[in-house]
DNA sequence: ATAATTCTTGATATATCTAGTCAGGAATAT
DNA sequence: ATATTCCTGACTAGATATATCAAGAATTAT
């Protein structure tokens, strides 16, 4: 199992762009990366591998920027960390399962069933489902309140 | 997250351990590095915290060696890994919650729930269960058929 | 046109961690 | 005594995570 700063920040940053989007327009990564604390150049590695994969498209220039090409109602976690972390998986022969004979790979079938466990969980949580879900909510609440105190100045 | 070799090798060398103590006897460690392939330095190493938790308990000399203090189907493979793994949580702030407010932070709920979901996956098996699952006799067996093998010449 | 903005790409750097090694010491049985 | 086995701490090579940097290409506003 490998879930790592990068995955985190792929997931951060697209819950930061789905809520931040309108339609027809795009948000550049630089504020993304102020917004969430995030090295700007990492973020562009990382949002290149996610446009790569289909999930974003981009466009250069003045008002340029990324915008989700998938609905986020349907756009998962796990589809977000599997594209940015190269191996999700927990066994030590990837899958295939010709680990060696004897004891050694007794425990094939536990990390196998953890493995599932983990991507059942990471994939059945969509992009919406952690936005909408009620801890989501009160932090973006308290967010929009210490922006209004600010505004308000 | 992070489960890595280390955790790995632990549960596998407990298995073998569990597998093969008979009453009143300890099992060396030279043995289960040999049967299950694990460096013997490092199958120290793992041991020695394993016995700091008091999951094991150990004899020098000859004849000597290591003794489950734990019974079988008590010890949960989530006990063992927590030991020798230092961080078994996904949340970068460690379960205490005091992430940057902001959006930064609402992936928050989402790693402390993969943890639980993880956690809950790991100590709910016990080295008895993964001993006598499926899986696990069929490898057994098929251990068990390689050596008569080898026995009969 | 020009300048400013923004993404694109590839190379490089640093820090940390994993996985393992090594050398010597202490306890125990024969 | 000697062989066996665990005990302890220090050390290391390699991999990986986490960036950083420099230069370039596309786009828009002026």
């Amino acid at each position: 199992m490998h879930l790592t700063t990068k995955g985190k920040y792929a997931v951060t940053a697209i819950l930061d762009l789905a809520f931040h989007q309108l339609p027809n327009s795009f948000i550049s990564l630089s504020e993304i990366a102020v917004r969430q604390n995030i090295p700007l150049s990492y973020l562009e590695q990382i949002f290149r591998i996610l446009r790569m994969a289909g999930i974003l498209e981009a466009t250069r220039g003045p008002n340029g920027g990324f915008r989700l090409l998938k609905d986020p109602q349907s756009l998962s976690v796990g589809q977000i960390i599997i594209e940015v972390e190269k191996k999700l998986d927990a066994t030590s022969c990837k899958g295939s399962g010709d680990c060696n004979v004897g004891m050694a790979c007794l425990t094939h079938g536990l990390w196998s069933d953890l493995n599932k466990s983990v991507e059942d969980f990471l994939f059945s949580r969509t992009v919406s489902d952690v936005l909408l879900s009620q801890h989501t909510k009160s932090v973006i609440n308290q967010q929009d309140r210490i922006n209004k105190l600010i505004a308000i100045g």
